[in-house]
DNA sequence: GATAAAAACGAACGATCGTACTATAGTAAT
DNA sequence: ATTACTATAGTACGATCGTTCGTTTTTATC
């Protein structure tokens, strides 16, 4: 009971690595079990489909997203220097070992037209990170921070679309003001609903 | 030399229909025989490989893109109400028929860490599109209708920023004042833009 | 250390993948 | 109408796909 979790670990950490790459779809079980260093039929009996191989990557995706991104920018206090370390934690761990993109936009794009339990898991964790940046701005409200009718909807809405587009305009455009527009972009929003 | 034409377009609007539901890379040749209805070894003569295919697709997404959002739009005068329109257009073109995704998009996604002829494509045609959004703000500055110091790179970053997104809430999660997010956001751009 | 359970393996399944080759059918130009 | 060319079809290739099965190795429990 302890070997599995082990080795699952390691299968996802590697499969979460590939699909940032390749895409969720591309992931072929031969050629994961290939890297994980193990045998195809060896790596299958951990999932019963493939289907469930993605629901679990992009669980793990969300596990990992919280561990990288949310957790640490809990030792900020509450309110805008929260909001902002999540922000940079976010575009960090996209970002790391300059490879790939987020998995969970990945993963939003790759499936938003086929329903089915992939999607539902997409749903459920982008539904997640939107109210964590929702949250993260009504706690810059209590803090006296932010307008009190600010709309935190809009405003987790709007720090999503830059974080979305700045990860496009650096990874496929390589636009070298990609991170600048991006600041300027959240701090704006920021002082137009700052108090 | 006409027939060829005609079953090219044939083929890349059945394809382009195709990769906006599941994607490029998911697109197989034998299935895209099928849907067009000809012989798999038929339909590939047309192109020498899947890597052309993907690269025509691409082209031809660009093409319609522009017939249908960028064209239309030229009949509104020069400015904001041109910029109106092509954004207007962009997103009816995305959604037409409740199904798929921006391909321009979806293709920037998938083939994000994938260099090659592709990518290639994807990179010159997102860069177009910059460039068109940042072209119709110059005029609205030329205009009169924008402050002259507005900058129009980081306008055209931000509204991709508001449509990706607002495609994202739309379609994974089915979010319904997404739309009414989306026009507060670009309204409020342009406001603060203005004279 | 014996025993039961769990994990990993190797082989094989039918299906489909992208691609190549050859032959037939259809079209365009003389 | 004959010729030259092009578009499509047919077939087959080796590779790989996701999945299943039975066997073997490893692990956990007593």
């Amino acid at each position: 009971m302890e070997k599995s979790v082990e080795t699952k670990t390691l299968i996802l950490d590697t499969a979460l690595g590939l699909a940032r790459k390749i895409g969720f779809e591309s992931i072929s079980i031969g050629e994961l079990a290939k890297r994980v260093g193990m045998s195809k039929s060896g790596l299958f009996a951990h999932f019963k489909s493939k289907e469930t191989l993605h629901v679990m990557i992009m669980d793990h995706a969300a596990f990992n997203f919280i561990k990288h991104a949310v957790k640490p920018a809990l030792n900020q206090p509450r309110g805008l220097a929260r909001l902002r370390a999540m922000v940079n934690n976010w575009n960090k761990w996209s970002f790391q070992d300059n490879e790939g993109a987020c998995p969970l936009i990945t993963a939003a794009i790759e499936f938003d037209d086929r329903p089915g339990k992939v999607k539902e898991t997409v749903h459920k964790h982008l539904t997640d990170l939107h109210n964590t940046l929702a949250t993260a701005c009504q706690m810059a409200i209590d803090e006296g921070e932010l307008k009190t009718d600010a709309d935190t909807d809009q405003m987790a809405q709007e720090i999503f679309s830059f974080i979305m587009a700045y990860h496009l305009y650096k990874k496929t455009l390589n636009d070298p003001k990609a991170k600048e527009r991006f600041e300027t972009s959240l701090e704006t929003l920021i002082q137009r609903n700052s108090k």
